[in-house]
DNA sequence: GTACAATACATGCATGTGCAACGAATGTGT
DNA sequence: ACACATTCGTTGCACATGCATGTATTGTAC
């Protein structure tokens, strides 16, 4: 019922975008209301705890490849993991191959604020995603 | 195809939830640039103005309503209002009945530029939208 | 009619973000 | 070995946004 993968009809794109626009914004302002509200962390933060939690990787993960995963800027990230690092959340180690880059890893903290914080998400996007997006 | 409408599952919730901020961020972003880059103005700006001119009524419209349409804070678009008027693509005008509230109707150079910066609004959204909303 | 709540918009302030420029480290060509 | 381009992360800067507050106007209760 959606014109997602249809032809681009100019009409039909405008509406989807409006509606994706109308979702995104009414979703990510009740997320990160909430998070801030109930756990002192807001949405961008929330969202690179949860996928330095879930890399199987110990040793963390780079930052351009957080900053894709999350959809922000090389500088956004790059302040966001400096915010969370003096939070005691992350922590940065230079990885020995590449002197250049830096791996972020989760610390028990950062992971045990995710796990408190995780029911909220979910509960948020459970309420309105499927309102937002109908 | 999409759990959009299906009952509120975790992990299908956050999937989509994703889909959207990528989608959302993806799109959002080559709109502002292109837009910037070829007429001067942000995506906030172009989307107020679409408002305006495709508003019947003569008159314009009342701040918050276009605040709520184009899912901005009221401080952000009287601002965003503010700064159009400088540029001369807006005007304010008081509301007779209730002098508390302003009307916004555009101007007429405010509709040669949006009529101007419209191509390029759905070209990108024909080129982006449909790759990142698979 | 006077006091009080509610609405509509503007503004001071703090903050998160992107862009551009920078510094450090690595790869490449000669 | 040396110069040069490239990549990775950080930082200075400008700016748009949201929250809380202020001001003006309207509605309501008594």
């Amino acid at each position: 019922m959606r014109a997602v993968s249809a032809v681009p009809d100019p009409a039909g794109l405008v509406e989807t975008w409006r509606g994706v626009a109308q979702c995104h914004a009414k979703v990510s302002g009740a997320l990160d209301k909430a998070l801030e509200r109930e756990h002192g962390i807001g949405l961008s933060e929330f969202e690179v705890l949860e996928r330095l939690a879930t890399t199987e990787d110990a040793d963390g993960r780079r930052m351009q490849d957080l900053a894709d995963a999350v959809c922000l800027s090389q500088s956004a990230l790059s302040r966001l993991i400096g915010r969370l690092e003096i939070a005691g959340l992350v922590c940065r180690a230079m990885c020995a191959a590449d002197r250049r880059g830096i791996y972020a890893h989760i610390t028990d903290a950062g992971r045990a604020r995710w796990e408190a914080a995780q029911p909220t998400h979910r509960a948020v996007l459970a309420a309105e995603l499927p309102a937002a997006a109908p």
